[in-house]
DNA sequence: AATCGGAGTCGAAGCGCTTCGACAACCTAT
DNA sequence: ATAGGTTGTCGAAGCGCTTCGACTCCGATT
């Protein structure tokens, strides 16, 4: 393995020189700058980031906790990550991956051993039990997604309840009026995930402001359970004629029971999806939606953790605005005859 | 930041005795034992990852090369990288991400300045790119995937050639004669990805011995384009009975069409996909499936590689075995009537 | 002509850990 | 009682890098 002091030996100048070089925190003459880059170049050098981490307490590497759990949101969640790992790279940093697994203890270990300089947390819970201890460190952190109390954090998300409101206007200049939520699995709510809390909140609020009426329902994904769900939603409100759906996995089955039913989309009811514009296009009806901007987010945390790391910025809560794309799967409500 | 140094003073030893509590490399009293263990709780000791590193050069950092493109297969891709973060765990080690945007540069840069260990590498193509590199080098590696060649190489996989007779046996066994195979997207196909090349080598041997007759087209996921290829094929082979799909966002569009043109599954057709469980039992019809065992993969990958960091283990290509689980997509051929 | 300051380079200290050899203390077999 | 072997502990030497003075040179300022 190449050393710093085998490269400055080749390039006949000291090891301090050659370290200025690769920093550029000294200035350095054109000329020696050129025979180290060319002996760096010949030896194949690259600095041994132990060495780098130790003398300069840091490791260039951020850290990012993905949940455990599989149940929701997969594609999205691992379009960050390739997000974060790709923006990271174009900062210098790597990225040391996660699960929540440890809990808490991985958030103690990787600060205290100097591992990560940095860490982006995702599936924040409203009261998550990390957050205290991210308050009480001064490594820099940022989060994806939004907490209950955000004082002294960080934090990138979809503004999840405008895009409960987006959702419920374009149904209501639509002329729906009885409007159903398809949401997420009940354990999501059950954990208090924020997200899914915020945009119920942003659904109802915008639903009764515009007079109009609002079933949620949360539902497992998948076909089976969709079809006990969507029983259950036109045994109460016989009447309904949109549908917000909130869960990957229960997209393609509601429009294919809806199909089965004979209802058609978007003539008899209308279907909006909260979900990544990929889905959306590959689904059986082109869906209109509003769209988890995942690498939006993702490059946004790593930006904002770099400008804390390079002492800029600071501690704020950035919401995306949604925006919603309409294709195929919303129109004009049954004139009611 | 405490140091090995404070909790030796604090214990009362010196610094090389709690480092040898640590590492356990030599033997200690348990009264001392006890009474380190007592101060490295008592301080919240951590050891600096980059003094440890520089010193033993060991990083206990496993690098994971994901592909960067998320045209295929995401929650698989997502399975392998939570089995081998949460494997690596268990055996002291973190995971470091790496996309494959910087290409066989990031071998490089990870051998070269010791940041990791090992290095499991996804996606990986017939002829890659990557391969000359790990040959050359002294760092251990796993590939999760097949190349041409193996030679001084470790490989996890599942069986797909194995899978793809499977799936023709299965069918073969309940009469059908007529079958098409809907593959990945031509681009996979392209850049030859072993998988999907070998699974279509095991489904037109397997057919070939068995008399059958085999269509295979690649195929895009979605709705539209499945529709499109479906319509080919059945233009092609208006007797095809039954269909082998190696396409997750292929399935439902297909379930989806074929219901749509009232041809009933398993009655009229039986469909059998390569997909992994939790896909299988979430589409519209339970379906017939050779799972893939994702997670199985990367712990397998992960216990490779630490016993080849043990000095243990040495080259070997590990095939799972493919298994297929009977759902509610198969059934008899319908009799030519 | 004397002084100042910036540019460019070097030497040396040290980051926090591992590990090797040395050594004291003790136990066992002669 | 003595040699030989264990067991448990310590001191010191690095691992490869960054960074802080310090020093030299040279052109610019008075």
């Amino acid at each position: 393995m190449v050393t710093l002091a085998e490269v400055a030996q080749h390039a006949g100048v000291s090891a301090s020189t050659v370290s200025y070089v690769l920093s550029g925190k000294r200035s350095i003459s054109a000329t020696t700058r050129q025979r180290v880059e060319q002996s760096i170049r010949e030896l194949g050098y690259h600095p041994n980031a132990g060495a780098r981490a130790l003398a300069s307490s840091r490791s260039n590497i951020i850290a990012l906790m993905i949940p455990l759990r599989t149940d929701m949101y997969v594609p999205v969640m691992m379009e960050i990550a390739i997000a974060v790992a790709t923006t990271a790279r174009t900062h210098g940093y790597d990225v040391l991956l996660l699960t929540g697994e440890e809990g808490p203890d991985a958030v103690r270990r990787v600060t205290g051993s100097g591992l990560a300089d940095a860490m982006i947390l995702m599936d924040v819970q409203l009261d998550d039990e990390r957050l205290p201890l991210l308050r009480g460190t001064d490594q820099p952190s940022v989060l994806i997604g939004l907490p209950a109390d955000t004082t002294g954090l960080t934090c990138v998300d979809l503004d999840f309840k405008a895009t409960g409101a987006l959702c419920v206007e374009h149904l209501a200049m639509l002329g729906h009026r009885d409007i159903a939520v398809i949401g997420e699995a009940p354990a999501v709510y059950e954990r208090h995930t924020g997200f899914a809390e915020r945009t119920l909140d942003g659904l109802r609020l915008r639903s009764q402001e515009l007079g109009m009426r609002l079933l949620h329902r949360p539902c497992e994904g998948g076909y089976d359970a969709m079809a006990v769900t969507l029983a259950r939603i036109l045994d109460e409100r016989p009447g309904t004629t949109g549908f917000v759906v909130q869960n990957e996995s229960a997209v393609e089955p509601l429009l294919a029971l809806l199909r089965q039913q004979g209802r058609a989309v978007p003539e008899d009811v209308s279907v909006v999806a909260v979900c990544p514009d990929q889905v959306a296009v590959q689904a059986s009806v082109r869906l209109t939606s509003v769209s988890i901007p995942a690498q939006e987010m993702g490059r946004h945390a790593v930006e904002q953790l770099v400008a804390k790391l390079d002492g800029r910025g600071s501690d704020e809560v950035v919401l995306i605005a949604p925006e919603l794309t309409i294709r195929a799967s919303t129109g004009p409500a049954p004139s009611q005859s």
